[in-house]
DNA sequence: TTCCGAAAAGCTAACCGGTAGTGTTACGGT
DNA sequence: ACCGTAACACTACCGGTTAGCTTTTCGGAA
């Protein structure tokens, strides 16, 4: 048990691909909801049980790869250049979130996800503990502890962001005037002293 | 079918009625995880197709009789005295309704909520539609477009705002400090014009 | 008053996402 | 060579939700 280095992880590795791969698929050939575990579990040839024993859930088939969003925020805090302030650093890493979405060749993706109030519902929520995360992360970084209520509140609008300019019209215009704002609350809030800037570019 | 107002009506909504007293009943007492549609729909007298007619959802049980939130928060909108900036009114709101469920006979009921995480994920979806009520109450009484980015993102902070209040230890200070981030917001938000002042008492 | 149409409520039977319990296989380390 | 365990499979089941169809109940027109 010490270093399992061998086929066995590769092949775990391999079934939960192929889980991926088959649901999303079949979720973009027929439409998300008109796609039933059992599908995805018998074209992928696996057991239900087994597609359940690498996905907690049916939105997480679709959702599953995307660990990097909460990890890639909280590094944006906390990996960011000394001496950088918060709020443009956190601004930058949205900005390339958004544009990883609604560009690329993620398009098809984001319009099934767009066609199904499931999915939007588990997306939101997704994003909502990813909030927490950040708030901690932010509250660290200012040696705070994590439930001060600045930091969870501008993480709150750091997600909100994101998720308002991946619907808006123009995410980057979007994107800028929503980044004002918090810009603005932020320096209101400031919680003692004034350790990294406020102003933008 | 010119004017049903008669006995068919109330007996409707004495059904509806029935079962969800009946639902928080048996929630309360045996936790909402425990019991099942069919458990409600016995105990209520119905027929389960009967109670999906009336709520569409288990969770709509719950918060099924809650279209107060949404209609007070678009009224502080609307209703204000004239020339009353924004922010503050809707701050105001804000604080009677965290008031309202973290005081009361209402803490059992919240109690319960907060134990299920499948009716907080299901609250905060409801409070997320609630925003873009708000955000298009905001937008009408400013005669922008509905859709403006400004607007959605200060609804989306006050229903943040709500959220995170509800969670703190003190709701009355978080809710200062919040709301003091969402005026400043606000302040450079401002699509075009000043017409109702930027400024709080 | 009587009868008709429609809304409300009911019953049955299932669908679908998800889980428990119980093996069975195949691999990794000893 | 052998044992422990992780991965997988199979069956059966649960709980929320819906479809299809019948029955009851009321409102209003004839």
């Amino acid at each position: 048990m010490t270093a399992p280095t061998g086929r066995r992880e590769r092949k775990k590795a391999a079934t939960r691909q192929k889980i991926a791969d088959t649901a999303l698929r079949l979720f973009l050939e027929r439409g998300y909801e008109a796609v039933g575990i059992r599908d995805v579990a018998a074209e992928a040839d696996v057991a239900v049980t087994t597609l359940f024993a690498h996905f907690p859930s049916k939105e997480a088939l679709v959702f599953g790869q995307d660990q990097d969003f909460e990890r890639r925020l909280t590094q944006a805090v906390t990996d960011r250049a000394p001496g950088e302030p918060l709020i443009p650093a956190l601004r930058r890493e949205v900005r390339a979130l958004v544009g990883h979405c609604t560009g690329e060749g993620a398009a098809p993706v984001w319009r099934m996800i767009d066609a199904s109030q499931t999915l939007l519902d588990y997306e939101k929520a997704m994003r909502l503990r990813h909030a927490e995360s950040l708030a901690a992360a932010i509250a660290a970084d200012l040696g705070l502890p994590p439930d001060t209520t600045a930091c969870r509140t501008v993480a709150r609008f750091v997600i909100d962001a994101y998720s308002l300019a991946r619907e808006a019209a123009d995410p980057e215009t979007a994107l800028d005037e929503i980044f004002r704002m918090i810009e603005a609350a932020w320096a209101v809030a400031r919680p003692s002293g004034d350790p990294a800037g406020t102003t933008a570019p």
